[in-house]
DNA sequence: CATTTTCTTTAGTGTTCACTATAAAAATCC
DNA sequence: GGATTTTTATAGTGAACACTAAAGAAAATG
């Protein structure tokens, strides 16, 4: 019944239009999550930097929750592109390799967005949707890791995905705790290490 | 000005005899703030628990943030006795084994006591009092990792010591997730070839 | 221009948080 | 037995939390 929702020399719909963008808005969101966490980042927080009230930011997003599953989604859509790195031709060792690097990389980059969005999330109480929704986003992207491994190592697909996952919970617990991204690649290179004894004992 | 507070005979201190035992509360608050977190056990769920009322809890311990720092230091003097596994004519890979996969049996142990307390509450907010506590607890027992290392290896005692602490960083959020104890051995074990690898390339 | 729709604001709501002032209770001391 | 000391309970405190009811504003429609 929207036929026509797309069309672009279409009216726009009726009502007052909204005072903010949801994307400028869930950057800003996931800026402040990521510097903080979900907790610690209450409404006025939220309200105050997106420069609108309460009630405009329930119409919007539903919930605190509902806003944070929505970055949650896109930050993870950005981060670590699996697609690039776990490319079906390519050995393991390498792939995993490329991957652990990168989180080391990435998870020091910024001194404001230190560790990993997702992977800090999932630690919140269990009961918590937004731990909830994290565990969930972590675990399928722990999914892709497993079935790629699997390819070549069928028998050794879930143990190598329990230590990558392992290793970079490790990775951005250290960088959230200040260490260097130096310091992070060496963690990363040792663990590399690690993975080649198990994968290379064919 | 007590001299006669420690005689068998001496009579009791003045005053109203406390109504809970000091060592009791620590060890109840420890379970529940390793249950959930330090910000998931309110001063309700507290006292609760002691059976007191908020001022006797206040008057005993002075706050929730000094009651917890009392809780770290007490679980990080029981957990992983560095003591007898840094033993000084010992190498170091085998005791760095036996630590991390004593971190594994630990870490998921207790089904209600999942990971370390002290790390996952290391991962609170830069500003928390709670946080800068264990903090500062986990990074005592580091330096004493680092100096382990150092007698032997004193060129990658800095290295080793950020792998051994990401690497248990990584296993208490594996736990925290419900990885269970012959995985979480599985990854300690990946992370020790990965040690290997690194103080045997001498 | 009145109606409808959608978004915004003002002014709250109830709950939970860590913590406290005051009075009373329980012990020792002389 | 009154004074002193220490601990306890009652009854709050102010602040922060996520969220909402009602009214008004801004747009499209006919």
């Amino acid at each position: 019944m929207n036929t026509k929702e797309n069309a672009e020399s279409a009216p726009r719909a009726r009502g007052r239009p909204r005072g903010f963008d949801m994307e400028t808005a869930l950057d800003t969101g996931q800026r402040l999550f990521h510097a903080g966490s979900y907790d610690a980042v209450g409404l006025a927080a939220l309200t105050d930097a997106l420069g609108v009230k309460p009630p405009s930011f329930y119409k919007a997003f539903g919930s605190k929750s509902e806003f944070f599953a929505q970055v949650i989604e896109r930050y993870a859509q950005a981060a670590l592109a699996l697609d690039e790195i776990l490319l079906p031709d390519r050995a393991p060792v390498d792939a995993l390799a490329e991957l652990l690097e990168s989180a080391a990389r990435t998870y020091a980059r910024d001194p404001e967005q230190r560790g990993c969005l997702v992977l800090e999330a999932a630690r919140g109480p269990d009961g918590d949707d937004s731990a909830i929704h994290a565990r969930r986003v972590a675990n399928q992207r722990r999914d892709r890791i497993r079935e790629f491994v699997a390819r070549t190592h069928p028998e050794r697909a879930s143990a190598v995905t329990d230590f990558v996952a392992s290793t970079m919970s490790g990775l951005s617990a250290s960088a959230r705790e200040g260490m260097d991204e130096s310091r992070l690649l060496d963690v990363a290179r040792t663990a590399v290490a690690g993975l080649k004894a198990q994968l290379d004992a064919d």
